[in-house]
DNA sequence: TCGTAATTTCAGTAATTACTGAAATGACAG
DNA sequence: CTGTCATTTCAGTAATTACTGAAATTACGA
């Protein structure tokens, strides 16, 4: 591997982050070199900067792509295919979580879905159908969150994070006025 | 593997998801099958359903408790172990969400940090500097706003997600609102 | 203190996943 | 077309990870 010191640090770190995913350490550190690259790389220079082979690149970058991680540019000249990340930290999260969820989420759901249609032919199988309902409705909820949320432009999501819980905070608070109100009339009436 | 139709779809199907994360295939089968099971199982039990060797029960019970997945019983005059996941699916999407934290955002965290430290040698370590620093506050907004939810009830998180991006849209009529009054007092005044 | 049942450990092996080099394919200029 | 450079494919191999059975340890009742 042949890297400035501090960049070699964070690729190192991204390849072990890497297999902690599902995703292969190779993977992780190519995306992490682009990531911190001031212009695209081809093949070549990632061959020669991580120390692996032509063909490992290709089909970690293959990979790369299928997970729109990675953008493919063209320079004026050059038939090779050069490599970079998109700028905005956010669009990648975003991303990230779409990705993940199309992999992931989704066909859990739909298995879920699938066996809940079923009829269960014992007590065991009544208990897991409810287990399983449990389990559809929470993720659900969270799906139908995260869709709403992912429309957001940045700036927007910024805010919303920012808020945090406060937001709850606010509705506990209008919670109490509401049912002191209430109360209050409940008493008056009684 | 020995187990009603509609538990060994969703036990298989927990398999795959497991190596899809870092977590091996009979790892997420277990917690898979404890979650659905009416009363805790102990190890041999586990044996019978999955058709795996005792020690590999074993193993994978180890790491689900490092995990905080799982809660180890024990039933009077027995023994043996017992295990079972918590009843309620919010609690377990906190575990999953503290744990994964833990072994993944914060490292990342602290290596950025690390890195952030030091003195660039080069115009290439300045810009990774800079990517990283990006990453590094995005990270850090991210854990704010989770460690801020986190501590909230099921029911209020539960709220929070149903208003979802509502919020937001609410926070932009008042900026218009707030951007109308500043404008016709600028009008106003030239 | 023994004996027994339950659990864990771990060395060896099986299975899976990652990686390479060589060959094939594609893309394009002349 | 032909030659050259770039990329991809893929069979073989290396490396890693998962799993097993046997032995060791632990826990506890008699």
């Amino acid at each position: 591997m042949n890297l400035p010191p501090l960049v070699q640090s964070f690729v190192l770190h991204f390849g072990e982050m890497g297999s902690r995913w599902g995703i292969n350490r190779t993977v992780g550190q190519i995306y992490a070199l682009l990531y911190v690259s001031p212009d695209p790389l081809n093949a070549e220079q990632i061959v020669d900067a991580l120390g692996i082979s032509r063909s490992n690149v290709s089909m970690s970058l293959r990979e790369l792509q299928a997970w729109n991680l990675v953008l493919l540019k063209h320079l004026p000249d050059d038939r090779r295919d050069f490599f970079t990340t998109p700028d905005d930290v956010w669009q990648i999260l975003r991303t990230l979580a779409e990705e993940r969820k199309k992999r992931e989420v989704d066909p859990t759901l739909s298995v879920l879905r699938e066996i809940l249609m079923q009829q269960p032919a014992s007590d065991a199988e009544r208990h897991a159908q409810a287990r399983m309902g449990e389990m559809h409705n929470l993720i659900e909820q969270l799906t139908n969150w995260y869709d709403d949320v992912k429309k957001l432009e940045t700036d927007r999501l910024a805010t919303l994070l920012t808020l945090g819980a406060k937001v709850t905070r606010l509705l506990e608070a209008k919670d109490k006025i509401v049912s002191l109100g209430r109360s209050k009339r409940t008493t008056e009436k009684g």
